[in-house]
DNA sequence: GTCTATATTTCGATAGAC
DNA sequence: GTCTATCGAAATATAGAC
């Protein structure tokens, strides 16, 4: 029941919003009652938290590779490759990553609880360190941020423009596109 | 005063989210109560809008300047000069940019909202067109939805990662990121 | 584990005096 | 233009029976 719950709600907080959608609305889609959820979540915000925390994972593994690097040019330079694992990462994840892209409020809700901190190398944070790594020229990490926003746009972006192409071939052109983007003319 | 309104909204929406701001702390704010604001804005809906319709006049001169343009392969040839005067734009409206990046299920309200739709030539709607127009190819198209992406992503993005970094500074080296993404290798 | 019923709070919106 | 006072709806959350 736990999972069914966590399926409809990722499905109804990514269409509505998270403060748009009710846990009577939640229940009533399950073919149960509000207080039902009550036995498996004890707040609202605690199914959100659980969603997010899928996300957590997903990144978790391409951070860490990088952080793995102990220099911050070495990190810059296997950033392209690990970009690649990202793309296919929220391809493969798309509904996961809109849930966060819509709900951005509720993402900061998440910062004053407490089971929250408690998980701390947050996705955010290792991607702030990395972008605020001050031995990495800036106009290279700004092309890193670029990338990014770059892949999140076009998965999540537009309005479903385009939703008739192949997950496969976007995919291909976006890491065509970063490849571009992420080479800097005049560095080494 | 509708002006004073309009402002402490930006600033709260931005902040807090739209469904998370009551009328009632808008109007604790600016030191009056919430009826106070009902003489202004008939529905706290109308108010969004306003701060919408800023964003929709930014956008119209770079999207009008666009379609002005006859063919499709023109208009994409010249996207990046566009492109640039947006980024100004934009840049120069971070907390209007925040806002709506920020409220997606508010900004999607709007589409039920007659005064919304009387004023038809949104910015989606002239992006959507554009990304699919028939006569770009798609790889061009994907890497203007890129460019997008790549903008938004740099100046809301990352948590103020680069808040250190003039915004002349940063338009200038987001504005290179952006020719180097858009340059198509194998196109004419 | 799920139900009914209810407590409690907060919100958007309105009525009418000044 | 702004106030006080209030309505009605809907939300989260809880209590206790089954």
């Amino acid at each position: 029941m736990r999972e069914r719950i966590l399926d409809v709600a990722l499905e109804l907080f990514s269409e509505q919003g998270y403060e748009k959608t009710s846990l009577r609305e939640i229940a009533q889609k399950l073919g149960v009652t509000k207080a039902a959820l009550y036995f498996h979540f004890e707040h609202k915000e605690d199914i959100f938290l659980e969603l997010h925390l899928r996300l957590h994972a997903l990144g978790r593994e391409a951070f860490d590779e990088l952080e793995s690097l102990h220099d911050g040019q070495q990190r810059a330079d296997a950033w392209p490759h690990v970009l690649d694992h990202f793309i296919d990462q929220l391809i493969g994840n798309r509904d996961l990553l809109l849930l966060h892209v819509r709900n951005p409020n509720a993402l900061d809700q998440l910062a004053h609880n407490e089971r929250h901190q408690a998980e701390n190398e947050d996705i955010q944070q290792q991607m702030g360190r990395l972008l605020a790594s001050p031995d990495i020229p800036l106009a290279q990490r700004v092309r890193m941020a670029c990338s990014i926003g770059a892949v999140i746009g076009v998965i999540i972006g537009a309005g479903g423009v385009f939703s008739d192409v192949s997950s496969a071939e976007l995919a291909a052109l976006v890491r065509d596109a970063a490849r571009d983007l992420l080479f800097v003319p005049g560095q080494p």
